[in-house]
DNA sequence: CTACGATTGTGATGTTTGTCAATTTTATTG
DNA sequence: CAATAAAATTGACAAACATCACAATCGTAG
């Protein structure tokens, strides 16, 4: 059953009880995107969470005509526009399923109710928004400190499965990189 | 009084009670700090964050020799090596004040006490990471969407203060270019 | 005021990466 | 399996940026 995924998944991170989580369980709504499929769609406030059971998302924003990449979700993700749905500002960005998925859906709103009524639902958006903040800086320091190849070897290294999902023009442009360049990398690494 | 500032800043928050405030009080500690002297050493576990009320700091880190800057503090920022504080790991940077600054210096155990007995402290949390978190993407962005001129001009509108306190090679390494680079970047758009 | 260090600017040159156009390889569908 | 679309590669060239060496300017302690 889909709950059970979610909710085997938040008793794993120890920080919510049962009850916490059963406060959410009638706010729950399971939804199927197919592949190609919006989840989120520019310039739209992000009402909505997913948790996601199955599949991959990815967030894009276009700039002149060209779409980059910023996020991928996988499962076990939340897949939302966090930045949209924490200031409740119109989205910069499109996010768009990239195979066939299954996620949890929850609003926003119950997520603010959860967090005044429940201390521990409060540490849990804490250290959610703690986590989220260490990745990003990790992803600022690799554009300061590091060449698009060796933010290319990280990935590698760090995400092997993204390369399993994901094509490669795809991860191109989340490296800050064009796919022409990332794929002579690529032939350079190969070639020793 | 040095108390005051923070307090005064604790309270246009709104987040936290005069109660709230009163648990800190106890535990701040009053420090100065000569310009060019280190607050965080690379290496050494943050277990301090200071409020400062007057000065100003900056992060960096060394690589092949040369700094490159990632973060600067002013008056009523927290000034925290936040990567080290919230994991326990040793810091990959050096904070140094780049100014006689005065802060308040109050430890993460502290601050985790507080988490820990009070859902305003554990909300105040969460808004804060949250807030360093959406700081943190648009930093990211800026390095996906622009170039260095264009993350240059966005910089001088969004913090033109950061430049009448901070010199330009310091500002250079932050926006992920060289001296000379930032150099020429402002002739040529001082030449239209 | 002078001298020194800190900061900023400039020129010449090389490297890295982007852009455009085309082609090859791989996957997908009828 | 053939046809077609999607993805990845390649070459030629241009633009952006780094590097090195040095010059100019600014600010401040003596």
């Amino acid at each position: 059953m889909w709950y059970q995924q979610f909710k085997d998944y938040l008793r794993s991170t120890q920080l919510v009880t049962d009850e916490d989580c059963a406060f959410f369980e009638p706010y729950l709504k399971p939804k199927t995107y197919k592949a190609k499929e919006l989840f989120v769609k520019e310039g739209s406030i992000s009402h909505e969470i997913g948790f996601i059971n199955k599949g991959a998302f990815r967030t894009y924003y276009i700039i002149d005509g060209k779409e980059i990449n910023t996020c991928f979700f996988f499962e076990n993700d939340f897949v939302v526009d966090y930045d949209s749905m924490l200031a409740q500002t119109p989205s910069k960005y499109y996010i768009e399923a990239i195979e066939d998925s299954e996620v949890m859906l929850f609003s926003a709103t119950v997520l603010r109710d959860a967090y005044n009524k429940s201390h521990n639902w409060e540490r849990f958006g804490r250290l959610m928004a703690e986590q989220t903040y260490r990745m990003s800086t990790e992803r600022v320091e690799s554009f300061l400190f590091m060449n698009g190849e060796e933010r290319y070897l990280q990935l590698l290294e760090k995400q092997p499965t993204l390369f399993e999902r994901v094509p490669l023009y795809h991860i191109a442009s989340y490296l800050g990189i064009e796919r022409e360049t990332l794929s002579r990398l690529r032939r350079k690494i190969a070639q020793g």
